[in-house]
DNA sequence: TTGTAGGCGTTATCAA
DNA sequence: TTGATAACGCCTACAA
């Protein structure tokens, strides 16, 4: 019991009832739109809030209802344009839908990752978005409540509330090796993500049945793994190259790289550029994403296109159906990817003119603007 | 009343507080950290917690306290490189504190800026990050209570609770511009933000004044706004570009080009390539925040950085400072900006060894891995 | 269709 | 130092 009777701070949905003469239960009424109540009445309630400046506690309507309109949306880093992009899809799904999400970034730690889990949970978000989440099914089971509705994207986890999206991180892989195959590539290497992350096994898997399908066997030597960062990428990348040049270390130096993503191909660009190698005259890349910078460097990156921000909003989607409680939702969808071949691999000679068509997507993406340009004052 | 008794679903308080053998008061004294308990009070408190498998309700809590350790960031667009890393600067430093944060992308748009704020109040946030912001201090005051710390970064608000970061776009704007001068330039062109934003203002104005302080005068022919995205700078240059190819529309066409963002200067490096331009030869070019792509692009991209990681911490810690009740915050603070000169804007011969120094920033950035590459499996 | 009563899980007050 | 009890603001069940 407070020493000041009451302070008449905030605006109770009580004192609107008082204001509109109505009962409490009619405004909640009113507030969750709820069929039966006259429009007489409504109006009258609506111009009550409006007068009093009233504005629900979602947080006391959620300690009571169980539901908070939040989505707890996980991913290892918004650095990253590739979840800068699945972020967006995220977010203008769910705006549209009423929701509102707290952004978690693990930073490919499986502590913070647990924590964040943790604290979504006693935040009471009403579902869960797992982008390269790290917790396995068990791990995630003894974190989350059973019946609480999640999607997850490159997780191992399968359950009975959960979705799982499969990105074809496999097809993918051996899509691209099979393509440095193809173009006369005998020595493959590759720049490998994080071993912890189930896209990172599925790429280097596919890359691996790609050579073995070819005849060419799987050489440990030519694999490195790193963060999936930039600077993962060119540090992987002068380690992998570096030790052939400049010295003889039996094995010929390998002619062509296929990264993990789009991020670690630019880094190892930027390794080749130091090392004095050129793409794709000495080195054939491809990477994996393709991410807006794959188009705006040069030479222009061959890659795996992996439609983000459409991946984000099909999450969204996906557990917005889960959300109203449809019991049919897949528990598994898949996500196709697709090869882009652009200048990096080699594969074809690319004219000025191709390279401005091929960054034609950039352009007309969906996200962008439409305000035309005006004047200026 | 509920029809089923009491589904014991949940662990709450109360049932530690039996297990454990006290009151319900000394378990909420242990979660929070309150001094005057006994070890050994804590130590049955703590066992009693791992036992049940207790986890806090921060809904209930928030809704007892008016505190959630929850922080609304309001950005443009999380897709814009930009915002990413103040969005990771905002998250590294409110994560360690304990904050989980609601991110909102108002994508430009005034009224779902206005509908998140509204949402974010009602959500209980105990403070606002704004970035980009639209709303003016009339605006804000009328949506968020007057109590609640705000720290904004260009946007015109100034109030009690509310630190502003003024970045030091007129400065940053007429350095660049100069720089152009200075190399010898007269017709030099400006691709503008959107004119709600503060920052557009700011740079056109330094951009403004770089040039009528040389003795030239501003030619409004010469600007022309758009959003401030890839597209928009791509079709804002081949508009102000356009119409001087291959007709004589009288007016010499411009030599230099002066942008609001990166992203837009990267926009513009497209459309000079659709038509036939060559950077710097025939246009140089000088952007505005120094974001990755401006690193990667050829040529490599002069551009005036804007610290943006260190941002996002900085309006971080000034907000902490607020919660924490000092009240000693400022209300203003500058950051500054500097420019870094590279290939775009033609001032001198960058060499491949130079270019390789300028991405060293890159590869040593306060965000990236530190994990070593590992042998493959 | 609207009103009444009670509790969601926590913290704050005051007394012990 | 700890215990009992009353709110925080809203929604649910049931009655009217």
């Amino acid at each position: 019991m407070e020493r000041i009777p009451r302070r008449k701070q905030r605006v109770t949905l009580r004192d609107v009832a008082q204001h509109a003469g109505v009962s409490p239960k009619t405004v909640s009424n009113v507030l969750n739109d709820w069929p039966y109540v006259t429009d007489e009445t409504r109006a009258k309630v609506q111009a009550s809030i409006e007068a009093l400046g009233y504005r629900q506690s979602i947080l006391a309507a959620g300690l009571r209802s169980g539901r908070t309109k939040t989505i707890g949306v996980v991913i290892p880093d918004i650095t990253n344009p590739f979840f800068g992009q699945v972020v967006r899809g995220c977010e203008d799904v769910l705006y549209a839908a009423g929701y509102s999400i707290f952004l978690c970034n693990t930073n490919e730690d499986a502590v913070k990752e647990r924590a964040y889990l943790d604290s979504l949970v006693s935040r009471g978000v009403d579902g869960l978005l797992l982008f390269g989440a790290r917790a396995d099914s068990a791990a995630l089971a003894a974190l989350v409540p059973g019946d609480l509705p999640i999607v997850a994207e490159d997780s191992p986890a399968h359950d009975l509330n959960t979705t799982v999206i499969e990105i074809d991180n496999r097809g993918g892989a051996a899509l691209a090796t099979r393509h440095l195959l193809e173009s006369g590539h005998r020595r493959i290497a590759h720049l490998g993500g994080p071993s912890e992350r189930a896209a990172a096994t599925g790429r280097q898997e596919g890359y691996r049945q790609a050579l073995e399908s070819a005849g060419i066997g799987y050489d440990p030597a030519l694999v490195v793994r790193c963060r999936p960062t930039l600077r993962g990428g060119y540090h992987a990348a002068l380690h992998l190259l570096g030790r052939h040049i400049g010295q003889h270390i039996g094995e010929p130096p390998p002619t062509a790289l296929f990264c993990y993503n789009d991020l670690m191909a630019v880094g190892a660009m930027v390794a080749c550029r130091r090392l004095g190698l050129t793409i794709p005259g000495d080195l054939a890349l491809v990477g994996f994403d393709d991410i807006a910078i794959a188009s705006l460097v040069t030479p222009i990156l061959t890659t795996v296109r992996v439609q983000q921000y459409q991946l984000g909003r099909l999450a969204s989607d996906l557990l917005l159906q889960r959300l109203a409680g449809s019991g049919d939702v897949a528990s598994q969808v898949k996500f196709p990817v697709e090869l882009i071949v652009r200048g990096s691999c080699g594969a074809r000679q690319i004219s000025p003119e191709q390279i401005t068509g091929m960054l034609e997507h950039l352009l007309d993406s969906d996200l962008v603007d439409l305000e035309p340009c005006q004047a200026p004052p």
